[in-house]
DNA sequence: GTCGATCATCACGCCAGACTATAGACCATC
DNA sequence: GATGGTCTATAGTCTGGCGTGATGATCGAC
């Protein structure tokens, strides 16, 4: 059997991949934990982290482990809660701003209401999304991929198309749709470059030769629409939002529309309240 | 984090109830393994066996903690063998000498012939087969219930009816099907009292004032038939039994039919080989 | 009542693991 | 490219927890 204080120190030192930070947290010292790890790598015989410039990242085997170690964890405050002692478990969901204010409204409230069920989310862009299912820090993810990943459990819940949300009186705001010239010389409401959205506007903008420009930029669909109701600019949002008052909506159909993926760990029982969140998940999509 | 060692420990004293016997399994002293066992007693906070008179049992936290024990120690070999080191898991089945005789031969044959399944059979009566899986030393089982239990994932694959069997020439066989005053005055092969099966056969000839003679007594359904098919007498089984050479089968539609259930553990994963083994067994009932 | 078997506890010795100290690796800055 | 800072990795020392042998406690069988 695999030393479970080894996995407990895994956990750690997964989390934080820094030995050190990770030894204070388990109140021990940086070379004793360091061992700790030293052993489980050699009692699996696979190398689980490797140094990359001045930090450290874990190997695909690695991620696996932490994910296996947080299960396992999991599975023993279930065990400790249907033995009547101990805490109840976390349910850990993880998702985009937008998708949790617009979309689980409905499923996280009725967990969130249930006893013997203790829900946290974390919000997440798509990365941290993925990356949190990956290493088993949630259990349920939400989000749109352009493909399902590998060594996750994923559920095409929806295909949400793109709208243009702009204060009520915009020039553009008597068309039906927007096609793509329309927002030539457009005052722009845009995530930071290297977010997904914004790449993906970038490429589609450019490659339909349509010069824009930035109004300004912001984080979060919450916060571009209200600006865009307050007349800063046009927000590109997607058509799971719902638009603020002072604002309107017109579908940009040139723009490819996103997938939304349920997503869970594989091995996921049944019975495990993390299922239900997902189905839930799933039918509050197709419910919208 | 439960100690792991602990968990190891507590696995040998569920198989044997006896800290002597498993601690010369683990090639520890009497002592020790008691200690291990009384501080995972003390760490869950809750009495995992009793005295009963001269031995011990399980309570049913026991019981729980034992299965916990096992998956645990098979979802650590899972990871391993996923790591590509350390040996494939072993899947293990729990049935009766009939189904496995005639109903499961075509999933044994398939999962057994699969790279990367390691398959174990155990034959067991109905008690046997639900403490198998209840102690988590099985993964899947099949059996005849008049019930589905509690603490287990129960599917009812089929009803089954009872057949009398006799050898080919025997005056009843002339009929279609046997009423039970058919069976006045004659000779049954029988299970030894106690056995369900036996127990039934009784309180139903009882109910219906139906004398009769015990042939021989004998165990498993491929040995009565044989025995009828060689006239000892008449062998009334179940009809998932394949008559053998020389006998012919009559239906007996007073006998209360049999509900056969596949179980699995509840928290089984979808992706388990576990559950596909469970799924071809009901589809193997249902293709019958 | 006595004996045999097995669980449960005690006292002692020893090794796994934790700690301190320090060498090694890597990057930033000058 | 030299220096310093930060963090990982290793060596040596020591202590607490675990295993062992001895023995008490308990129950059933004869």
């Amino acid at each position: 059997m695999i030393d479970s204080d080894r996995l407990r120190s895994f956990i750690a030192f997964g989390e934080t991949l820094s030995f050190t930070r990770a030894a204070e947290r388990l109140h021990l010292s940086q070379p004793a934990l360091h061992v700790q790890v030293a052993r489980l790598t050699e009692d699996l015989g696979v190398p689980l982290y490797r140094r990359v410039g001045r930090g450290l990242e874990l190997t695909d085997a690695g991620q696996a482990v932490l994910a296996f170690a947080r299960d396992q964890d999991r599975r023993q405050q279930a065990l400790r809660t249907a033995l009547g002692t101990g805490p109840r478990p976390t349910l850990v969901l993880a998702a985009g701003e937008g998708v949790l204010l617009y979309v689980l409204t409905d499923p996280v409230r009725r967990l969130a209401g249930r006893a013997g069920i203790d829900l946290r989310i974390l919000t997440r862009d798509q990365a941290g999304v993925l990356a949190a299912l990956r290493t088993g820090a949630a259990q349920v993810g939400v989000t749109a991929l352009t493909a399902p990943p590998e060594e996750l459990h994923a559920v095409k819940a929806a295909t949400t198309g793109m709208i243009a949300v702009m204060a009520r009186g915009h020039r553009l705001a008597r068309r039906r749709t927007i096609a793509l010239p329309d927002l030539a010389d457009e005052r722009l409401i845009v995530p930071p470059v290297g977010r997904p959205h914004r790449d993906h506007l970038d490429r589609a903008l450019a490659a339909a030769q349509v010069p824009w420009e930035r109004a300004v930029e912001a984080t979060g669909w919450e916060v571009m629409m209200r600006y865009a109701a307050l007349g800063v600019g046009i927000a590109i949002v997607n058509d799971i939002c719902i638009v603020p008052r002072g604002a309107v909506a017109r579908p940009v159909p040139a723009l490819a529309p996103l997938a939304y993926y349920v997503l869970t760990r594989p091995g996921l029982p049944a019975e495990d309240p993390a299922s239900e969140l997902a189905e839930r998940a799933i039918a509050a999509f197709r419910a919208r």
